[in-house]
DNA sequence: GTGAAAGCGCTAACAG
DNA sequence: CTGTTAGCGCTTTCAC
């Protein structure tokens, strides 16, 4: 026998004498069936191993039960981490829900990926893994009546948007250090302000100072960080100031000062003490490990695929979601 | 008007004055039709700007135009940069030829994810980005009848894979200090030998050694190095033997021998010189930067994609293919 | 060279 | 409660 086709609806229907239509209904659980034709259909099912065709299910709902997400293809060096562990989350909660994640890799400013997705209709909504500042994607969809969330921030504010309470992190962690730090001498660095993230974290930042009843020295704060030579200028300056403690944004500014650190001659934590924020494999093998914020990636992806299925379900979700932060102390604070 | 329908097939052929039938081998280029009316329905198709529903086409065709991509779960923390690389080339070869790549992400030892996409029949092949030794994978899919193709090295010859010519890249690296250094200063250390990648690099060491006349000593070379007690005992004997130059086996193990260089006061590479295997950005904007072989995942998953769907087609693909490597000699072995 | 019609495998009215 | 029937939008024989 060449076919050896799988077996479908009509196969059950006619091993147990029922029609498609009383088969499909046991199956969806959808319109009234009695318990028992139900039980049995169900029994056969297992026997029969069957498994409905997705394909031909999609073409009459109309539905693809496939999300697209969208990833930055520049993002593979330094935020990889991230974006896979997000990314492993949305796939599971997709599999959960007996969807299908398709990945849309997407260059700076080009659409065309994420068009070509929406044009062939391959996905029942979109989650984007990294807003870009001029919402080009986010103006797209919607004129493609494609749903859609953001993992991040979004500067429209009717945006469905999940992301981590960077601020209230930020101003976690620096209370904790405040608690055996003078306030002069906890000196923080940040990446491109043009990242929102680095916004919050400031006003994090900040907002504990605040709480402590102070404010922090211009002297100690350096943002937009990027370049080697920002870093030096920034590091130069900022050592003079004699930090006892330096916060770091991102873990590439960590390890440069570290590596500075130890060029200095200094040890930490004893000379001087560090922590970052986010928490990844270099940070926790590091000698000694660093104390950061944990930054639960996978919650965050699989709790966009929530809010999308809600969304999709015609239910109204929560439009800004903020996931809590855990603050992880390691000995470079101790 | 509610109903703002997408064009479809009919629409167009009514436009025309055509049947559906007609506007279809138009477009597919099937069948016998005047080049007339070809170019007709091409340019109406233009303007009205029609894309063909490729669930109600894959359910005629019975091809799904996706391809599945199993990717570990718990690869996020070290390796993430070369999958995401590698999907984001897997992706971008997808694209090009109307398709989409399905993300299916895989815990160790468990299929049910992998087997849940093809009971679903969601995707007309899978392209296994790390190979488990088991093979269990390959053996799943062999009997559903999926195709499939693996980036890596795989037990079974009859696999087609692709693979990075491991060997022939640490052979070449390995000759290239061997050109300024005596044989007897040349350490290696590497991770698990149950990789199969780990084999090669070894290989390709002791064939460098060969080629030069000599064999690499026993004190100089330290497999299976997975955790911190191995490491530290491996570093310990090694340093013993004074060597030149030590090639490590991944960034992680790069950066712990750098850190640990580092505490003993040594300097790279006046004092003594560093290579690793897989250039990521902890190697590039690690100062001095870092030695290294460059891994062209972008490639890899691209050619895995272009077999697969010559596979597909029915072609005969060659079956073991691999890439060349790059050698990126930066400061840290000058 | 083109059109009519059957069919891909499932869901969903609409009847009984 | 269950069966019949008509689609979903496209491809593909099979006639003309």
């Amino acid at each position: 026998m060449e076919k050896n086709k799988k077996t479908q609806l009509e196969d059950i229907a006619a091993a147990l004498g029922l029609s498609k239509s009383t088969v499909s209904r046991a199956i969806s659980g959808k319109g009234r069936i009695s318990t028992d034709t139900r039980e049995r259909v169900l029994q056969c099912i297992k026997e029969m191993n069957y498994r409905p065709n997705m394909i031909a299910k999609s073409l009459s709902e109309n539905k693809t039960y496939n999300i697209g997400t969208v990833i930055p293809m520049d993002s593979a060096e330094t935020e990889a981490p991230f974006f896979q562990t997000c990314l492993m989350g949305i796939s599971k909660e997709c599999a959960v829900r007996d969807h299908d994640a398709v990945i849309i890799g997407t260059e700076k400013n080009d659409l065309s990926q994420l068009k070509r997705v929406v044009d062939n209709r391959k996905v029942d909504g979109i989650i984007i893994t990294r807003p870009v500042a001029d919402g080009g994607m986010e103006k797209m969809l919607r004129e493609n009546g494609m749903p859609f969330v953001v993992i991040g921030q979004s500067v429209d504010k009717d945006v469905v948007t999940v992301d981590s309470d960077h601020t209230a992190g930020c101003r976690e962690l620096t209370s904790y250090l405040l608690m055996s730090n003078p306030p002069e001498s906890i000196g923080l660095i940040l990446g491109s302000m043009e990242h929102t993230v680095n916004k919050s974290r400031l006003s994090g930042f900040e907002a504990a100072f605040a709480e402590a009843g102070s404010k922090p020295s211009v002297q100690l704060v350096y943002t937009d960080v990027e370049s080697e030579l920002q870093f030096s200028k920034a590091m130069t300056a900022l050592m003079k100031q004699q930090p006892a403690c330096i916060i770091c944004g991102d873990d590439m500014l960590c390890m440069r000062l570290l590596a500075e650190l130890s060029n200095l001659g200094l040890s930490v934590p004893d000379d001087i003490k560090v922590a970052s924020f986010y928490d990844s494999v270099f940070l926790d093998s590091y000698l000694p490990p660093i104390t950061s914020l944990i930054y639960n990636a996978t919650e965050l992806g699989a709790t966009a695929v929530s809010q999308l299925m809600d969304m999709l379900e015609g239910e109204e979700v929560e439009k800004q979601k903020l996931m809590h932060f855990e603050m992880l102390v390691r000995r470079s604070t101790m």
